[in-house]
DNA sequence: GCCATAAAAGCACGACCGTTCGGCCGCCGC
DNA sequence: GCGGCGGCCGAACGGTCGTGCTTTTATGGC
């Protein structure tokens, strides 16, 4: 790795870090110039514009994501243990990944109205993440862990909500038992899909 | 209502609609100043700072979900059918009292880790909100519709998942299912409280 | 150890930021 | 009908924004 690429790095991780705490929009050339002890025009080089630099900081969180949440919940056994583990590594995530909030989180209610390249980026990652929890719940249902009339979709949309309720919870409102609550919803939401024998 | 006042309503009307395209914190004085077609100068002087039209313009938004939410609430039948009122209410409350996101769900990721009035406006108007909704769902226990396991905190955490979610989906990712989706998930809440005689 | 090249700095730009201040205009009580 | 005053404006402040240059400094292959 080049010198070049290692600072752009550094960069990129000192702006996430940044950005976790001001919102991607909220973060100036200026102060991640300040950050990582770089002036502004030989930081500025490193990037095209500073919509490419927001664009490069969610890729480069993405990539984290898939580090530490992606790739360690595929290895965990199939159906139901599965969905579980990418439960607790999301949660987790959110809690440890970032000084401030997730980015993902922060960027989307601030870009969700502002059409460009980093909305653009933003859907991009959550159509993926969707559609991945959506083919491990399937799973799920196909092992048999889940009942057969439990709608993939609509089980990531709920497993959705409550993760966006642990993080308001635990961000805003400083609520200690955010997490213990996010971990009864889950499992109230996954009781609720197990074959009980009851119907057809 | 003298002019002054007239005009200020007017202004944090219009700040309230910017701020739900922008966010709170993308909102400036020179477009906000335009927007309502008044000099940087004079829409300024109806205010001590920026900080402060930031917090007024919440104490407006918060206004108006009172009447539009809080209030035709408390109207509705005790116990389950308000709880149901309050959800409905809600929901159409994101979708329609904005050209944006809800300015608070977006105010919430943005300002939750700057220390200062607009958080703590933020928090004061969530917990107000938490409060509310905790007692109604308390009442719907002590008049019999739902168990009196249920938790009304919890209840009431799930219940902030499943309107967020649906602000997610919505906005950002612009599903024309995310309603539908959100009636499921709080019918799917409800039912998991009613008693059916079962255990004890 | 030299030299081509990559990386970072220095400097400057126009625009816009939040904020202040002095002054003009039209509405009110007298 | 005149004086005072609230409401609004124009101009300007020091700063910071994102973004270009041109120059200096560091790096790595030979």
């Amino acid at each position: 790795m080049g010198k070049g690429e290692s600072t752009k790095t550094a960069i990129l991780d000192e702006a996430t870090e940044l950005a976790s705490l001001v919102g991607l929009g909220g973060l100036t050339i200026g102060t991640l110039a300040a950050a990582t002890k770089l002036s502004k025009s030989g930081l500025y080089a490193h990037f095209a514009s500073k919509e490419a630099l927001q664009v490069q900081v969610l890729q480069h969180a993405r990539d984290r994501f898939t580090d530490v949440v992606m790739r360690p919940t595929v290895a965990a056994p199939r159906g139901e243990p599965r969905v579980r583990e990418f439960f607790d590594r999301w949660i987790s995530w959110q809690s440890t990944a970032f000084g401030g909030g997730c980015i993902f989180v922060d960027a989307a209610s601030e870009f969700d109205d502002q059409e460009g390249q980093v909305r653009d980026e933003l859907v991009r990652a959550e159509r993926d993440k969707l559609e991945s929890l959506t083919l491990i719940i399937g799973t799920a249902v196909s092992e048999g862990h889940f009942r057969e009339d439990v709608d993939p979709e609509q089980f990531a949309y709920e497993l959705e909500g409550i993760v966006l309720a642990h993080h308001h919870a635990r961000r805003l409102m400083r609520d200690g038992r955010a997490e213990e609550r996010a971990r009864r919803a889950f499992d109230r939401l996954v009781d609720g899909c197990r074959p009980i024998a009851r119907s057809a």
